[in-house]
DNA sequence: TAAATCTACGATAACGTTTTCGTGTTGAAA
DNA sequence: TTTCAACACGAAAACGTTATCGTAGATTTA
């Protein structure tokens, strides 16, 4: 095992002074080209790399960013990882990753250490949990110490800070007038609860494209899947909310707010007899694997996950680099365009 | 914007010196209570806490750790990543992904900037590329500096080092066994190319199951699916070199070293009018989203990839904590075992 | 020849910690 | 009264860098 040389071993070795050797590595003009090129070899030779460590607290900059997510094991949040990860590699950064699986506590222990000179700035998607608790003191306290944030996802209106979304309410709008267009004349959704942000935007676009066409609101429709605590039983207890909410109404299309309720909703209709998507049509929120190997393959709108991830990625290192200050106060939310996919669980449109 | 205090911005409000905070920080018995209860009260009020990287440096160590994978959009690697981030943060480490890509070139990037001091130890499951070149200096490199590493699923023979993996033949042979028991005659194996070594010995396994029921082994079944360099339409070249393998060939039961095969397979064969799985099983290996959710759901070998990940990080974090040196150059494998967890594409065992 | 200017390098401070070693003051033991 | 611990604190070094400043010797200019 052979100890990384620092400069200051390759200093004593050639009988010269640290500064030196980190001037003629450097490429300073202060130093003999002679005196260079003996560093150089001798630096090449031991394979010498600067610490980062030491850089980054002589330079009070990192060079990571930290990206905080409610769970890692869910298609859109690792298509945003990668997105992140490949543009800020691409610009000489680190990524570090913290999982708060959905809980507060975990969101605030991630974000306290990390903001502790481990990283020079956040990427996060806030917990559920923090959004029902509405408690974002960590989020206030972060920024109030100089280290920017970019929200994605699920974002608050209360930080005042870069955001990349995409927006939820056209888009779910879109959806449900694709389905009515399609012949679906009674169509329902199945989302989250409201506090979630994007499920309470998703479904204010299924009713507006439902006003929009002139067809009344049935409250009913509308499935407001409640969390469980205990994850292990979870998807008993959505497949059982599904199955009552199908069995008690009439339906012959469905807008779900993610692929899980899609993927899921198809199977209890399977089940129930219906024919997909002949007898009812389903589309599904985020595009990921489950929708593309679902049968039928499932229509679905897809996020571009991987380039709100590097949307944010670009959004944060610039505002790191921008030479400071006053200059840019002014915060952007960009909103990234979002298509629908068409596969097998809807019909052509009955236009045209 | 309020800066982050430091020891020395206290030591002069408080009009003591640097070290005396330090101490009472700690709790060092050199300073009186008195003064102890003034540093503390002044710290709290200013959240003070101490610099990680300066930390860092000092030590030595920056308690965090190098995981590098060859995709994150996968959800084998993802389900490892959240074992190890929960043995990590729980033991006061953080995480810092690195992706490789599968490619040669960005693995050793990743390494090297890395392991200039910003991590203490690597978890790593090397690209396809590198496997493909044999080419492993960059690994040597950073044990030979001194940092541990930790290789998980894609290991290699060659480097000494700690080892998680599942016992790919065992496993394999125990898959291929409940698809003979299940009464399948013509057992065939979708497979990668060999110097994939996870499926390298699945196959191996598969091969020792025919010995073991004195079956004859007939190369016509074993489908090893070339790489595509072109991601976008690999789907499809899957898709046709296995239908046309399905298409030749008798065939009433598959195993698949990864759920992507097994899935895509599944699909093939429906078109192909069978029926799942009265006309031919299937068994997949890797348990993910895809395999609950198929249609019928598929039969898998799990393989527990978050216990994989705790104990990737639990032999890495022990190893960084071990007063070192000589004590323990023995390095372990781990096997985690498998399960094969029953859905419906595999009928009821003969016996009993 | 004296003064000014380069040239090429070294010493030092700084980033924020922790730790080792001193050291002045106090109180008690001799 | 002298000596000696104990106490409570400060100074300085160290981790590995980079940047600023100073300077000895060589070279040019007046």
């Amino acid at each position: 095992m052979r100890q990384k040389p620092t400069l200051k071993i390759i200093a004593k070795e050639l009988d010269v002074s640290v500064s030196t050797v980190s001037k003629a590595l450097r490429d300073s003009k202060e130093i003999s080209d002679e005196t260079k090129e003996k560093v150089r070899a001798f630096a090449k030779l031991y394979n010498y790399k600067p610490n980062n460590i030491a850089l980054s607290l002589k330079n009070k900059k990192t060079k990571t960013l930290g990206v905080i997510i409610p769970e890692i094991v869910h298609h859109f949040f690792t298509t945003v990882i990668s997105g992140i990860e490949d543009y800020a590699n691409s610009h000489g950064y680190n990524v570090i990753v913290g999982l708060s699986n959905e809980s507060f506590d975990k969101e605030v222990i991630n974000l306290e250490m990390l903001a502790n000179g481990s990283i020079d700035g956040f990427i996060i998607s806030v917990a559920k949990e923090t959004l029902a608790l509405k408690d974002y003191h960590h989020l206030f306290e972060t920024i109030d110490q100089g280290i920017p944030i970019v929200m994605f996802d699920r974002v608050l209106d209360e930080i005042i800070c870069d955001k990349i979304v995409v927006d939820d309410i056209a888009t779910s709008r879109k959806a449900v007038q694709k389905l009515i267009d399609s012949g679906a004349k009674k169509v329902g959704i199945i989302t989250t609860e409201d506090y979630v942000s994007v499920g309470r935007l998703r479904t204010k676009g299924y009713v507006e494209a439902l006003q929009f066409n002139d067809i009344d609101l049935n409250e009913n429709l509308i499935l407001k899947i409640e969390d469980k605590k205990k994850p292990q039983d979870e998807l008993l207890h959505l497949e059982s909310q599904i199955k009552n909410y199908l069995k008690h109404n009439e339906i012959d299309a469905i807008f779900a707010v993610n692929e899980l309720y899609a993927i899921t909703a198809m199977k209890a209709a399977r089940e129930l007899g219906f024919s997909i998507p002949q007898d009812i049509q389903f589309i599904g929120f985020t595009d990921g694997v489950l929708s593309k190997h679902a049968f039928p393959p499932l229509t679905t709108v897809s996020q571009h996950g991987k380039a709100m991830g590097s949307q944010a990625a670009k959004l944060l290192i610039n505002r790191l680099e921008s030479t400071d200050e006053t200059e840019d106060e002014n915060y952007k939310t960009v909103v990234v365009e979002t298509d629908i996919i068409e596969r097998e669980t809807t019909l052509n449109s009955n236009e045209s």
